[in-house]
DNA sequence: CCTTGCTCCTATAGTGGCTAGAGGTTGTAC
DNA sequence: GTACAACCTCTAGCCACTATAGGAGCAAGG
């Protein structure tokens, strides 16, 4: 009504876009209120919230785990251990991938480095991508 | 024919599923050849050119990048110059994505270490998720 | 020869987390 | 009153697969 806040001006302030804004509420993560003329309204609260999610998924956390953390944050009487693990878990995960990449790099650098800046038939990027015995890149879980 | 290989036992040679291998052949990665049963049959020079693939989406490379590699490999008198571009690209985007989430991991840690064990209210693993101004991290791009 | 059961086939739909487009409505400023 | 921005819904597309349904081929044992 009168003070509400248009999905646009929502957007920006919570840097997140229309077309984001309007899935997330269809998946259930943001409440839908609509004016007479059928137009998203939003409060700050909403911001809030939109700057909890994005920022929950720019740590990498996937929309079941933003679920879960925002239900917790809506019953903050609660235990935060649930929380706490999520965020565990993902420093686990994150670790991991850290780990990985770093083999990756390592592992890219040697082809780069090793290239002959020939012919194909003697690069190095080619024959080590061809021949998995010569990588020595073996934690292939991640990459991505 | 006589000595051409089943997918299934091509799936095992090459470690790639054998959805991925029908969806491989699908978008052109790999030759149809069939059996007059209408079975896919593949020679050893399939399973290295599936391991290559492989190899090569474990290291990040899209399916783009492993179709220009894969015509490189086709054409070994060719300049491995385009090789080494789209290896460097790689590394590249590798280092940057070490350099976030390493952030990331010390933004993980300041939240799990910070947690109090205590009640929601108190908790900075959601304290920091919902108010952005108390993170450290801030090269928000890649993540996931 | 026949059945059992395994491997294979096609075609379609689903995954996650959005993003893009078409085509229509509403609200606002001049 | 009219131009135009901002909004609406609905559908389809992105990537790289993965899953499912329903059917056909093929090798081995009886």
């Amino acid at each position: 009504m009168h003070h509400g806040i248009a999905i646009g001006k929502v957007s920006d302030a919570a840097r997140v876009k229309i077309p984001t804004i309007r899935y997330y509420e269809q998946i259930g993560l943001l409440a839908p209120n609509r004016t007479e003329g059928n137009r998203r309204t939003y409060g700050q609260d909403d911001v809030e919230r939109l700057t909890f999610i994005r920022h929950s998924r720019e740590l990498g956390f996937n929309i079941d785990e933003i679920r879960t953390l925002l239900s917790l944050q809506d019953a903050p009487h609660q235990s935060c251990h649930e929380a706490d693990t999520i965020a565990k878990a993902r420093l686990v995960e994150v670790k991991r991938k850290i780990a990985s990449l770093t083999a990756l790099k390592a592992e890219l650098e040697r082809m780069v480095e090793g290239c002959s800046h020939g012919r194909v038939e003697t690069c190095q990027v080619i024959e080590i991508l061809a021949d998995h015995g010569k990588c020595v890149f073996h934690d292939h879980t991640v990459a991505a």
